[in-house]
DNA sequence: GCCAACGTTGGC
DNA sequence: GCCAACGTTGGC
């Protein structure tokens, strides 16, 4: 099982969204980058796990967590005219962009900021510090549990608040 | 194929 | 709102 970090803009789409629809898995579409397609056309498997990440907001964070119950197929956003993603440029019989869907896991107790993740010896190497601007990335396995542990703590040292 | 101009992402 | 980093576009 692979892990993967998606960010999100929650004004656009947020966790508590993505919880408001746990009856159902959620379309995770209107990526436009071609890195970030590969990995949902290629990559992104039934089961894996999936770190919701905030970005564009006040404290930039992990919020959460999911699990992809779809893999990847073509976005129906971008044939759609009325849609903001909508691509003129694709075609139904080789599509350009690809989503994946999802379902809720878990709200974390606490958001983990990215400030304080930056600072983790353990977590230096996260694609999210090394790469700017890739909004689907791949998280080590290392990376997953140490994340894991970090939202499931409840005593944190003074300083130590990750 | 190069590269300048431009657009977008995303932290601050 | 600023700006750095990076992707895309388009002329040549």
């Amino acid at each position: 099982m692979a892990c993967w970090l998606f960010k999100t803009e929650p004004q656009e789409f947020s966790i508590d969204q993505l919880a408001a629809s746990s009856s159902g898995p959620a379309r995770w579409d209107g990526i436009r980058n071609y890195q970030a397609r590969n990995y949902l056309r290629d990559k992104v498997a039934v089961g894996d796990s999936v770190l919701i990440y905030h970005s564009g907001c006040k404290i930039p964070g992990i919020a959460g967590s999911a699990t992809v119950v779809r893999s990847g197929y073509p976005d129906p956003a971008q044939f759609d005219p009325k849609s903001p993603w909508f691509d003129p440029a694709a075609n139904p019989a080789s599509p350009r962009w690809f989503a994946v869907d999802i379902c809720f896991d878990r709200k974390f107790s606490r958001l983990l900021p990215a400030r304080n993740l930056k600072r983790v010896p353990e977590l230096n190497d996260m694609v999210l510090f090394r790469q700017g601007r890739l909004s689907v990335q791949p998280v080590s396995e290392k990376e997953r549990s140490f994340i894991l542990q970090l939202a499931d703590a409840t005593h944190l040292h003074s300083d130590d608040k990750v």
